[in-house]
DNA sequence: AACAATATATACCATACAGTATAGATTTTT
DNA sequence: AAAAATCTATACTGTATGGTATATATTGTT
């Protein structure tokens, strides 16, 4: 079992998470994150460095769950397509995944961080690599398996089609319409299936 | 010809802006406007009121810029299947013409005040619609010239291009790498054109 | 149960923040 | 060129910021 201090930096973690994601490094204040935690600074930097050490757990704890479920909708029962159909399902309803963070991480953090903080944005970076890397896998084996062909490397289709996923995702974001979401991204399917032969 | 004031007052929109657009509503203080600028707090408060009345404008002067940029290549002369391919080559070099004004506005600001700022927020999205209203207009004309048929809406249409540019945008920023803005979008332009018949 | 180790709360620091009052400088108008 | 209007610099608010020193509670260990 865990020991209570371990338990108390998770606790902070899960519960500053959101607030950074939302806000943004600069626009989080250590006040918002005792409010938030109900704990006081002591506490808070008993934990962690500083503001930035916090930071970037928080982040890492949002990109691991974010991670996690692609992971899981990846590793369904079936063939390759199967698969990348189950990942496409995943995304429609990415909205309702990331509410409870408060927005996808790599977008938020990712922007946020671009001119704010360098290990923020290479974490978002690599976290964007990390994904790109796992789609492009499933490609790979679809096309070992003679299931289909693709046009372009796997990593080149991969980070298209991520890319037209995250483009609704800040679509739907931005207008605050999940529209977006639904619309674009079941067009990606169709889209998909017509291109591997 | 315009007075010293109203000078000034351009002068202080042009400078603050892309310092705005880099660093966020929250992230940017009065002192570095001030030092952007070389002017002091009484300058800048005498011409806008507030900080937020800053923020405002200098969104407002960057998405004039795009927003006249895209009516200029809109407005190319010939069908309007040509006036989207040059709106496709406008957008391959995005990178290059938002490097003065500190990347894309609707995706930085948008993204930076969706939890911070109401009137930026919504500033962002009203952007958005704008652009979208504007593609559309083009595929209408395109329908109603006999020119091509599509298999959604014009608006439909057009915000679905718009989605996937808006992607390559988001990701070209995030990765700083900017073939995302040349593949997906030249990748664009072939799948607008088996979309067409 | 007593002790050592650790975690948290309180009070505090220097600095930076947005914003203001006012005096002096510069335009604009007459 | 003088007067009125306007703009800008300076000096100053009060408050919030990230971070720290230290005393007090709370845990974990013997």
């Amino acid at each position: 079992m865990s020991t209570k201090a371990e338990r108390t930096t998770a606790y902070i973690i899960e519960t500053v998470a959101p607030v950074f994601n939302k806000h943004g490094y600069v626009g989080t204040s250590m006040s918002d994150l005792t409010e938030a935690t109900n704990l006081t600074k002591g506490a808070l930097y008993g934990n962690f460095e500083n503001k930035e050490a916090l930071a970037l757990s928080a982040f890492e704890y949002n990109r691991n769950l974010l991670l996690t479920a692609i992971d899981e909708h990846l590793s369904v029962e079936g063939k390759a397509m199967k698969k990348i159909e189950n990942l496409i399902e995943f995304y429609k309803k990415y909205d309702i995944f990331t509410l409870t963070m408060g927005g996808c991480p790599i977008l938020n953090v990712g922007i946020d961080a671009q001119h704010n903080n360098r290990l923020l944005a290479a974490a978002a970076k690599e976290t964007i690599k990390e994904i790109e890397g796992k789609i492009a896998l499933i490609f790979e084996s679809g096309i070992n398996n003679g299931e289909f062909k693709l046009p372009v490397t796997p990593l080149q289709f991969s980070k298209q089609l991520f890319t037209i996923i995250q483009g609704s995702i800040a679509m739907a974001t931005l207008t605050k319409d999940r529209k977006y979401l639904l619309n674009t991204v079941t067009y990606l399917d169709v889209l998909i299936k017509r291109e591997l032969k």
